[in-house]
DNA sequence: CAGTGGTCTAGACCACGAA
DNA sequence: TCGTGGTCTAGACCACTGG
């Protein structure tokens, strides 16, 4: 695996948040107690844990230890954007669909989009993501089959797209280009709006590494938010 | 100042860097240099050199050094954000004009949108933002007058509140809620766009430490773009 | 090859704040 | 009070890569 020993660590306790091994409120053993069990030296728990914190899924405070925080609120935070989890997080029943699915070589506008060479294999997804039944986000994905040969032979009835990719290929950096546009004919009828209303668009881009893996559009209707959340580099930040 | 010692070098380096004395491409100090200059530990300067490069302000090669980044791309960067950088980077120019400005004791609505208690006093000011003359963003801010005793007295003839704040009160955690809204006459008119055209709103409430210093809506014609760009905690990203 | 950053160690002192 | 995290040291070895 190779990878540093300070994240490892943090991954095997990032993995225990998550998962809800380790629900919010739960007290992480002390740095002292994990340079133990790690049988490495605190400043580089340290570095894991200050790393934790840094991403929010934890709060340190000293005497108190170091406890698994609150999950933030309901509504979609860019840095994750998992929709189920999102829909399920919002207590609402998650459903999708595949609408259409092809595989091709990338066009010149595929090749803009997901920002590889035209001619490369890629795979072309429209999916429809429902909370309650209602239509909640549309989504329209290219897949690198480059990148994720695997996703040739997948059929996304289980888990969608995103959430699959997710498990296999995490990205290491996205960019996220958001407008807003007014809902053409089609993108009404999916999403059961009112052609002209305004939607958020999410186009969103991924790498792994320095391999761009996906470009996905997703379209909200308008009233949907995105939330992001910033902490200047170096500053301790609030409460 | 108190602050860490990584801290205090991380604003020099930073401060060199965003004031431009040292460019793009300029290689820094090596860290056992730095180190010898602040007379302290390479660990401690490599922490602040590291943030550094986390926040995408420098890139760092082995052997080749550290050297500042290229600036990034022209579009609004969600994280900086700032107006006037934003459209003279795009070689337009930059005007601005304060519509309205009242000083009052924070609403109920007032308090809810910069989560402040009511009755707490605020300046809420209307400023429309223009490039090359044309409507380029209509922002509706609230400042805490408790944080920002200053901004009563402050005109913001010469520089927009956004800008002003930033130089005074540098924010340390920004929430930034982004939805999409169809223009209403009133937006429509400001904006110079169709009513009922698609208009992207950025709800942003900025910290200073704890405490709360503004809040501001900036809703902009729908086809500029916002874009976030994140990394995921501990990978070592792309080029 | 040699210099750089990347990681890690085994200590240390201190400030904070819950008990 | 006293355990916790926050910071810092003065070394170390290694991987990578430009010259």
């Amino acid at each position: 695996m190779d990878k540093p020993l300070y994240v490892a660590i943090r991954e095997r306790l990032e993995q225990a948040i998550v998962s809800g091994e380790w629900p919010p409120g739960r007290r992480l053993p002390s740095e002292k107690e994990l340079a133990a069990e790690y049988g490495c030296a605190r400043m580089t728990v340290s570095k894991a844990v200050t790393a934790l914190a840094d991403a929010g899924l934890v709060t340190r405070r000293r005497r108190a230890g170091t406890v698994v925080a609150e999950p933030r609120p309901r509504e979609s935070l860019l840095q994750i954007h998992d929709i189920p989890t999102e829909v399920r997080a919002a207590g609402r029943a998650y459903g999708f669909e595949v609408l259409d699915r092809a595989e091709r070589k990338a066009t010149a506008a595929d090749a803009g989009r997901i920002g590889l060479k035209p001619g490369q294999p890629v795979l072309a997804l429209t999916v429809l993501h429902r909370a309650d039944g209602t239509p909640f986000a549309l989504e329209e994905r290219l897949i690198s089959l480059r990148a994720v040969p695997d996703a040739r032979a997948e059929a996304f009835d289980a888990e969608p797209p995103g959430s699959w990719l997710q498990a296999r290929l995490p990205w290491t950096d996205a960019e996220h280009h958001i407008l807003a546009l007014n809902a053409d004919a089609r993108v009404a009828a999916r999403l059961e709006v009112d052609p002209g209303a305004a939607c958020l668009c999410d186009d969103r881009r991924s790498w792994h590494g320095g391999t761009v893996v996906t470009h996905v559009r997703l379209t909200y209707p308008g009233d949907r938010r995105l939330v992001a959340r910033f902490h200047a580099p170096g500053s301790r930040g609030k409460t």
